[in-house]
DNA sequence: CCCGTGCGTAAACGGATGTTTACATGTAAA
DNA sequence: TTTACATGTAAACATCCGTTTACGCACGGG
């Protein structure tokens, strides 16, 4: 992506503010007026810049600035789900209690937060009341950290393979090792963890 | 805020999709035709009825839509710092790596983060790699996780208020406790620990 | 010197867009 | 029943706003 000269920076930056403080972006004239210019020709010259460069998209229609890189595309959203999404994977829209921002790269899809529950854990830093980005995958490999259902409830364990069986270990010596063998079907796996929030240290 | 009827949610779904897919609100008459309707008035009462009911905000102009409680809003960014604040407790922006999205309750005047070096730490569940959320308040209490400033290398520890003296304190007993007394300097705290990210489980 | 580029003013055009008035229907509460 | 409200159509109006044309100035490279 080219460089941008001083005043198409300044332009930027006014889209930008402009968008962050009103959710919406600017008209051509309220760039005028806020630059200091008399003409929308100037204005528009630098707009025509910046997509020129690759900053900006626009469309036809009042307003409709895209600015590419922009904060919006730096979130990605997750559901906070109340309980752990049983049968196929999917969790209700009534189940989710709230969506919270993460950094784009932990977005997914099907991705979502779960709160995890007791100190079972607390052996790889997951601490009662922390929040993990559960990735739905279908498969979980050795070694790796997954929310299991166990009786319909959800606990966050290591998942260890032992031949045709499976082990959820916790990293807390406390609890003990739940083996299942395969072709039992009381266990059922989510989703391995892959990140994690912690809103009170 | 009172409920909204079902029209109404259509209107203001409508209007959060078009904000998330294009970056700007729709128009009045967009909103006619998402919803199947012939006549702009029918889409501008359901906007007055958005509005008085608090849901968004409208300024004279063209698009000119502000959702309250919008995604826009959930979310703070706050800066991941290469080095640690030095001197007056800020940063200057060619140390900031990047800005991160975090959930807006853990965003504030001046917090930054910083990536945690070590695993001085390990005993408070936060590990090697972590980024923290760090609130430069003047007062840190007894009890707190701060970062401290030890010879201008910044360290995650807890802080322990003895008398006269301050005592940083890993939560791994692998590491030594460094004791500080009432007016030596070599020591420096930069702010508390308040919310934690992981990237990697 | 000439030419391309960035930057800006002035003025006008036309479509996009918000707003208003008037009329109508169905539903629920008083 | 009466009243209030949500909902909708139809039509017109005024302005917002993107775009275009024309002209001018400054600067740096060839």
């Amino acid at each position: 992506m080219r460089e941008l000269t001083p005043r198409q920076e300044e332009v930027l930056d006014f889209v930008l503010e402009k968008l962050e403080r009103s959710g919406y972006p600017p008209s051509v004239r309220e760039i005028c007026e806020a630059l200091g210019m008399s003409s929308t020709r100037g204005a528009q010259r630098h707009l025509e810049a910046l997509e020129r460069k690759g900053f900006i998209s626009r469309a036809p229609g009042a307003r409709a600035i895209q600015v590419r890189g922009g904060l919006r595309e730096a979130a990605a959203y997750l559901p906070l789900v109340g309980e752990v999404p049983a049968g196929p994977l999917r969790y209700a829209s009534e189940e989710v209690e709230e969506w919270l921002p993460v950094p784009a790269r932990w977005g997914g899809r099907g991705r979502f937060l779960l709160r995890v529950r007791g100190d079972s854990m607390i052996g790889d830093g997951i601490k009662d009341g922390d929040l993990v980005v559960v990735d739905p995958s279908p498969e979980a490999e050795d070694g790796e950290v997954v929310v299991a259902l166990v009786d319909g409830e959800a606990t966050v364990k290591r998942l260890r393979r032992r031949g045709r069986a499976v082990e959820l270990v916790a990293s807390n010596p406390a609890y003990p090792v739940l083996r299942v063998e395969r072709g039992e079907a009381e266990v059922r796996l989510a989703g391995k963890v892959v990140a994690l929030l912690r809103e009170r240290v």
